[in-house]
DNA sequence: CTAAATGCAAACGGTTTGCAATGCT
DNA sequence: AGCATTGCAAACCGTTTGCATTTAG
């Protein structure tokens, strides 16, 4: 994957997003690391790069991503709001053994919706929760 | 709809939860408000009949219903949880201008998941948001 | 009488806000 | 210099917690 400065500095602006040192690395940071981070989970991670970062600007720079549309907001079931860089239609299953969340493929054109004829319908999202294939084995062992 | 004392006495018996006067009351109100409603939705609309009512009451009665199964959560990229009396799968569809939650009803069998074909799947959620009917006639006008 | 249910008040924690400091051109 | 970006500290608010009080069988 491309992640040079150069390339994300041009993906910014793409999104009329003025590229800054903080954006450029929380850009590379989601790019690198599809977990679906939470604030905490950024701001830890780039304060190791970024020994000065505030949390404050973590939160300023996902508002600025969530308007523009590079990330999308993941929110099952829990307090702290996650993130994604991954803006399509996908379903996300959360672990209720392990906490991760994993994206799975949906093929949604063959969802039939009943009561929404009329509605203007601008975001889709897809949660389920369970238990993954790793904590089943962990378990059975 | 059935919402007599002794019919809802039994409902909760069903779930193993016994029946106290608060417990009664919540039931009673989210059988008839299927509007998602809040903790701070509830806790107003039965302190009219509970005064002594507390907002801790309220969360401990959810905790039990959800526990329990006689509720579910509805989390649409909002702090403030809601909580729905329905808990048959449905999709929950949020308006972006009036901030009504909509149901509408979903044929999941359908839906076709890649990626999670070996996991435990125990809950599903399905959200979407955009702008209602009633809300897109008043911007016409 | 006893255990469960309810309520009060404080704490908690993620998020927001106002403003000051810093950086960039 | 002037404007955008970043950071600090406090406020905010929904939720949780510990414990005291009340209720019900």
């Amino acid at each position: 994957m491309k992640t040079d400065v150069a390339w994300m500095k041009n993906y910014l602006r793409e999104y009329s997003i003025k590229p800054s040192t903080i954006r450029i690395k929380m850009l590379k940071y989601l790019m690198e690391n599809k977990i679906h981070p939470t604030v905490d989970e950024i701001y830890h991670a780039l304060l190791k790069d970024i020994p000065t970062l505030s949390k404050t600007s973590v939160y300023n720079t996902l508002d600025i991503f969530l308007k523009n549309g590079i990330v999308s907001l993941v929110t099952i079931e829990e307090k702290e709001t996650r993130y994604d860089i991954d803006t399509s239609l996908h379903g996300h299953f959360k672990c209720e053994s392990c906490g991760k969340v994993y994206d799975f493929h949906v093929n949604a054109e063959n969802l039939k919706e009943e009561g929404i004829e009329d509605f203007d319908v601008l975001d889709k999202k897809i949660y389920y929760s369970g238990i993954c294939e790793k904590c089943k084995n962990i378990k059975e062992e």
